[in-house]
DNA sequence: ACCGCGATGCCCT
DNA sequence: GGGCATCGCGGTA
């Protein structure tokens, strides 16, 4: 019996692979919607199925943290090749995990803001919620998307009608907090309701 | 429903 | 030192 996480079998089908990632990253986002995100550890397992994801397109884009080519220690996961996580650490106590796009150079990524919890998976509404119930964090950061610890699964559910929405959080950045780079599917486990009036369907 | 705010720590053109 | 790709709470409505 394993300490944490379920006993149960998350989904099985294709894992996405590199090559999945090395595509225009708004691409990326709206076709990781629907697939499910395995986390294992201690011999347990822990998923859920993506509803929310946000591209950042740096460096033109100003919300990244790549903007304007920036390369720290920090963003240096993100000029690395596709495929990858990029986990990064906010307001003193979340992490937030996002898959690294487009190939090495080009500092592109998917944030994840909201999951389908799997069962025993906590509440997954939000970046910093989805890390903290699938036991996500600084260890990860440069991780390969590939099994056994951290990766996305296309299990061959149905595809859900897409809607995009401004990102969330994001101010101050001109045009770019008005560009329609979150994307989310109807589900109640969205990080915010989503007015249906203001939903953009894709 | 929306709005403000405190917690808390890492990052850094 | 200021800001931050957040969250949960408590207030007002």
């Amino acid at each position: 019996m394993a300490k944490h996480g379920s006993e149960l079998t998350p989904p099985t089908g294709d894992v996405l692979d590199a090559a999945f990632f090395d595509r225009e990253t708004t691409t990326v986002a709206r076709e990781l919607l629907g697939k499910v995100l395995v986390r294992r550890f201690d011999g347990g397992a822990l998923w859920g199925r993506l509803v929310e994801v946000e591209a950042y397109l740096g460096p033109e884009d100003l919300a990244a943290h790549s903007k304007g080519g920036r390369r720290t220690p920090r963003t240096e996961v993100m000029f690395g090749p596709p495929g990858h996580a990029y986990v990064y650490f906010t307001y003193g106590m979340h992490w937030c995990l996002n898959f690294v796009t487009r190939e090495a150079g080009v500092p592109q990524a998917v944030l994840v803001r909201a999951l389908e919890p799997g069962p025993g998976v906590g509440r997954c509404a939000g970046p910093g919620l989805v890390t903290r119930a699938l036991h996500i964090d600084r260890a990860l950061n440069g991780a390969p998307l590939q099994p056994p610890d951290l990766y996305m699964v296309d299990d061959g559910a149905p595809r859900r009608r897409i809607f995009a929405t401004p990102r969330v959080g994001v101010q101050g950045t001109g045009r770019w907090e008005k560009r329609l780079l979150r994307y989310v599917v109807d589900s109640p486990f969205l990080s915010r309701p989503v007015r249906r009036k203001r939903l953009r369907a894709l």
